[in-house]
DNA sequence: TTACATAATTTGTAAGGACATACAGAGGGG
DNA sequence: CCCCTCTGTATGTCCTTACAAATTATGTAA
C-alpha cells in the first residue's frame, strides 16, 4: 500500500515521483504543519527506494520551502503560507491566473535601432536593430498598463497578429527562448497628462514603474521591457526565500 | 597542481570547496563565458573526488545560474550578468552595501494589541500584543523611508537602544529568528501632506509602498512591516531565476 | 538534585558502480 | 545531394555502503 503511486517504468524520475507524493500528502493535510516526517532511512525503506533518492526528493521540497531539515533532529512540514520562490511571469499570465480577462492593444510596432539604454540593457551593440513595441494592457475594460518592449531580431520576429492573441512571454517560450533569469527594477512616479490620458487616470496619479531584462537558459538576452502600471489597480506580489 | 586548494581535513564540505574553486575560475576569467567544462568524470578524476561530489558542486553553480548543463553535450559557462536569485535583505543592509550611511530615527515604539491587519498578516490572534514601531530611515542626511513594523513579543523584546544602533533584521538574526521566507507586496501612492513633510517631499510626491510578512525557518511569523519609500530616492531591484 | 559524560538518533557528506537517455556528428543508402 | 541510422559521448538517474557531525535523550556520579 505504500508504493502504489510509484512507477519504475515511467520516464518521470523516481525522486520526482516521491517528491510529488510527499507534496500531495502535505497539501491534502495528511501531513499537517509542524509534523515530523519519518527519518530518511525508514522512509526510503518503506517506499522501496534508496536513501539518496529519498534525500533528493526531500531536498527538492526543502528548496521549495515546504520542508525544513535539521541535522540530528529530523524533517518537518513548515507553515504552508510561503511556498514558492518568486516566479518569472508576465502580467498576461498573472491576469489569466487571477481569473481576469487580459486584452492587449498594440499601439505601435516597428523595427528600429536600439537606443543606448536598450542596447546597454540587452548587452548588444548600440544601433543593433530590435523590434520595438508599445502595448496597452487591459483587464476587462479597464486599462492597466502601458508596456514598452524591445526584442532582438534574432530572438524572435514579432508579428502584430501574434501579439494580439497572446502575451509576449508565451511567444518567447514557444520560440524556444524561455526566459530563465531576469533583472527587474521597480519604482514609482506620477503620471504625466499624456500617460494619464491613456490609462484613464488624471495627471499626477501614482504609477508603478518596472524595467526588466530577461535572459534565456543560454544567457542570451531575449527581452527588455519598460512598463507603467496604474498603482490604483495593480501591485507586485513577491514570495522570497533564503 | 590541480587540487592545491582542496582540503579534506577542513570542515567545509568537499563539494563546496570544488564549487568555490570553479566559481573563482569563472570569475577571474580563466573559464570564459561560453567555454565548455571537461566532462564530469574527467573533472572528478583530475580533482581527485568522486563523480557524485563533482556533480553536486556543478549542480550548485547551475542552480545559481553560472553554468548550464545539457545531456549529451556538456556543461558551459553562461553569461555572467545574472547570477543571484532574490535576496532577503532589509533596507539597512542594502544601504550599507551600497556604501551609504544608514541612520535610524525611532519616532515611536510601544507595545500594543495587534490590529486585524497585523494579526492577519502574522497569523496570530486579533488583539495579541506586539511591539509596534515607527521609524524614519535616513541615507546620509536625506530621509528615505517611513517604516512601520510589528514584532510579536515572544519573538523578540525590542528596545529603543538596539534599534538605534542596528537594523531590525540584524536584531532578529542575532535573536535566532532568522528571516527565511517573506511575502512582499509592492505598490505606489501619492504622499499625503503629513507624509511629505516627514520625508521632505511635497504633497502628491510619488511614494513606493511595501508591505511584508517574514517567517523564520520554522515557519513562525517574525515580522510584519508596512513601509513608504521616496520614489525619487529609492527603487527595488530584483534578480529572478527560473 | 544537579552536572557531566555517554549513547542513540538523525541528517550531512562521500565513494564507487551501473545503466538509461539525449544530443551531435559520421557514415551509408536512396 | 539529401535523409536516415548508427555510434560515441556526456549528462541523468539510481543503487549500496560507509562514516561524520549535530542534537536529544539517557545514565552515572558527585
Amino acid at each position: 500500500m505504500p508504493d502504489v503511486s510509484l512507477d519504475r517504468t515511467s520516464p518521470v524520475p523516481l525522486y520526482y515521483q516521491v517528491a510529488t507524493r510527499l507534496q500531495q500528502q502535505i497539501e491534502d493535510g495528511s501531513m499537517p504543519v509542524g509534523s515530523r516526517l519519518e527519518n530518511e532511512v525508514e522512509l526510503a525503506d518503506r517506499l522501496g527506494v534508496s536513501r539518496p533518492t529519498m534525500r533528493r526528493a526531500i531536498s527538492y521540497l526543502v528548496e521549495r520551502g515546504m520542508l525544513i531539515r535539521k541535522r540530528g533532529v529530523g524533517t518537518q512540514v513548515v507553515h504552508p503560507k510561503v511556498r514558492r520562490p518568486v516566479e518569472l511571469t508576465s502580467l498576461y499570465d498573472d491576469l489569466l491566473k487571477s481569473g481576469q480577462e487580459p486584452r492587449t492593444e498594440i499601439r505601435e510596432i516597428e523595427i528600429r535601432p536600439a537606443t543606448d539604454v536598450v542596447a546597454e540593457a540587452l548587452g548588444i551593440a548600440f544601433g543593433t536593430e530590435v523590434t520595438w513595441i508599445e502595448r496597452l494592457r487591459y483587464a476587462g475594460d479597464e486599462p492597466l498598463a502601458i508596456m514598452h518592449n524591445a526584442v532582438p531580431l534574432d530572438v524572435l520576429p514579432l508579428r502584430r497578429e501574434d501579439l494580439e492573441r497572446s502575451g509576449l512571454y508565451d511567444l518567447l517560450r514557444s520560440a524556444g527562448h524561455i526566459p530563465r533569469m531576469a533583472n527587474q527594477i521597480v519604482g514609482a512616479k506620477n503620471a504625466t497628462s499624456a500617460e494619464g490620458k491613456i490609462l484613464g487616470e488624471s495627471r499626477g496619479a501614482p504609477l508603478l514603474t518596472m524595467t526588466r531584462t530577461a535572459w534565456d537558459a543560454g544567457g542570451k538576452a531575449v527581452e527588455y521591457g519598460s512598463h507603467l502600471y496604474r498603482a490604483s489597480r495593480y501591485s507586485f506580489e513577491l514570495n522570497l526565500t533564503s
